[in-house]
DNA sequence: CATGAATGAGTATTCATTCAT
DNA sequence: CATGAATGAATACTCATTCAT
């Protein structure tokens, strides 16, 4: 379960680069589907019309098609997140938190199956890589997060006495409540994140985003409002 | 043999009440372990040292032991659940925040198998009963945090202009988080919540509280600092 | 499977009539429906309302059970068995034989649980009694249907170069087809003896039986026509 | 996963004509030996010293196992048939009786699984296709048997005023009881056709298809014997 | 290197039978 | 003597994994 198998994998990248992309594509799509125990090998290699052999050949073994077909995903998304994060260096913490929250939100749209993935490892066990992809991203996004917002005590938009890893936590918290909100009505319970209508959640995440941003900010600041409009909603 | 078994279930009933709890007891543990599918009713049978047959007598089948055990884990529940609610109704709205941080944790330690259940039924699609569930729990909670947000307006505690359901939404993911922390160094990354040091754990959940608050109240009132400390911690 | 227990059941004889009949009621309608393999003692327990241990008690197995069961049946049959054997002796018979048909037509419609068990049995290898109930019903019947036809000889009614047995033989399928197929649309085959229409059915059964007696006669009596009408119908 | 499987079982028809024809001897053979439901597909797969699995992945499940023997064993079945029905076409009326009574019996004799499972079907109520086979089976047997009695009817040898169902109806009782009798001594009850004696066989059948001729010639033809001997037996 | 038949330990579930109460 | 909880071998069925072709 945890044992070795970091293996370079030299057959699968040996494939045609096109049958490469398939067989990766429904493989996330059943692991988003189903999760990893439910996700079925059987249902892989039908929905893909290749030999249940052929599988076993690229990737050793279930947990080694996973591991592959994760890395391959994350390495697929590193480049847009490591966009968000740099684009908006210069600008003022609340807007640089909206944007986190719209362009987080956005990313999650664009990567459905990867973020239920991702969602499912999070509450879930005995997922393979779990430890490992789990501190990492986390561990990532805090960073970012408390940069973000040592980067707001140093300008003084945000009281010095505000931990930043407090306010990392409360933000990657509500970001990621909010993105997996977008795909279940259950979860979003009426608050306009999963709904369709694009403007309305751009304006919840806004809301959102704004919300904690005063709770960071020093008081003298908290008039001065970044947000042009309050955030009642229909 | 064809009727949807709503039964009301006699024989377990009937059982000698230690037996009744020994078989919940280990039912829990493996749901809270595995999750339902993954869950082997084979394993608990052998981890009760009961025959296989003895179960599917008193729940009818793997379902109707995790509706049972469901059901029964909601009651024992509620009270506790509607005590920290009502406990507190007079108080200034950070206080009550705080409270509900603390004894929201303090709930989770004291059912961590519930509470991992529960949160495998959040993340997972498939679970029985998680959309009865789901919307029925978390349509409570969050009345209960708008509410506790309209009274924090009333008073002036609050500033008029926030959505309620803008602040609910982020007290209950900051407080899913924190509680799911609690258990999982992996989910806290460090931020002291798994900690094995009660007084940090309640510094830091307060300090979630105390951050929140902020981004709610009025600009006049963020010098009345509720929280005599900051929160910075080692 | 042929073991001993032909034992005497004292238990069970000293029980209330009203429940003894109750037992051997729902017993009998389980077996109809199922058969003996597919027929659940749990079921019938269920049935009833008795503890599953008491059935067990008074018959000591399924086996038991069923055996008991027909026992009582054959009893309570035998009577109007020899009523109709009995009744007619004098007529000629082509009239015996018509009326063997109707009223065995008759029993069968006011027995057909009996009737349907007997049915599988004789279909199913593995039914308990099967060899020796066959071969005694069985036997009952081909001799009374031989002596039937003996009697007809003796009379001149039937050719003397008719062996008795290849008439009592086609008698007793012609027969037993007839009232298999009263109760299944699907053996009747639209033939019109699973038919709800009394006089219909009446109608049909005379036809066999005079057809089959027609074969049976010397060439003398073949105009002498015992049936008024022929035997077309609707 | 949820479809009704109809599917063409790809995986079967590649293997080995030898081991497929294993598959469906052994197969084939537990049916007949204890019907649908107490046939065991454990026992199966031993007999045949296969994995369990592989049967499954042959047929799917029990059901499709069945259908696709009973399927392939009607194939096998048609032409032989076939062969009896039209070989005799100019025949007069009691030869041609004589032809499916003798003909017949030698066809189960050569299918005796086959021959059981369908009893085991027709008596049985909740034998997967009983329905469809039943209906389909027995109207083709009846459609026949009719046909041959209208043709006789049309050249004069049976009499104008026999409703043909009626005839039909006798001819399949008297065939289905023979063709049984054959293979259990039970149901012969000492008639003779389940002897192991092949002429005395023989005789018993003509006789039996006789003495239906008898009964549905006209007057006239009476005398003129078709049959040479009589059918006085040892 | 692709194939896909073979595998067998695993799953949930049933049910006649026993026996302590 | 009635009870009904306990039993466990039986059932049909699944699925990741292997390996001969």
């Amino acid at each position: 379960m945890d044992a070795p198998r970091p293996a370079p994998l030299p057959v699968f990248d040996k494939l045609a680069p096109l049958k490469q992309g398939r067989v990766l594509e429904e493989s996330l799509a059943e692991f988003a589907e189903h999760g990893y125990h439910q996700a079925s090998v059987n249902r892989i290699v039908a929905r893909l019309g290749i030999a249940k052999g052929s599988l076993f050949q690229y990737f050793g073994n279930k947990e080694g098609l996973f591991r592959h077909l994760f890395a391959r995903a994350l390495e697929e998304i590193k480049a847009p997140l490591k966009a968000i994060r740099d684009a908006d260096a210069g600008e003022p913490f609340p807007l640089r938190l909206r944007r986190v929250f719209v362009e987080g939100a956005a990313f999650a749209r664009a990567h459905p199956r990867i973020w239920r993935i991702y969602r499912r490892m999070a509450a879930q066990e005995d997922f393979p890589l779990r430890e490992a992809l789990l501190s990492q991203l986390r561990g990532e996004a805090l960073t970012y997060f408390r940069e973000l917002v040592e980067g707001g005590q140093a300008r003084g938009e945000i009281r010095a006495d505000l931990d930043p890893r407090t306010a990392a936590f409360l933000i990657e918290a509500a970001l990621d409540r909010a993105l997996s909100a977008q795909d279940s009505p259950l979860l979003d319970a009426g608050h306009g994140l999963s709904s369709a209508d694009q403007p309305l959640r751009a304006a919840r995440l806004a809301a959102l985003a704004d919300t904690l941003s005063r709770g960071f900010c020093p008081p003298a600041l908290q008039n001065a409002d970044t947000t042009q409009a309050g955030d009642s909603h229909a």
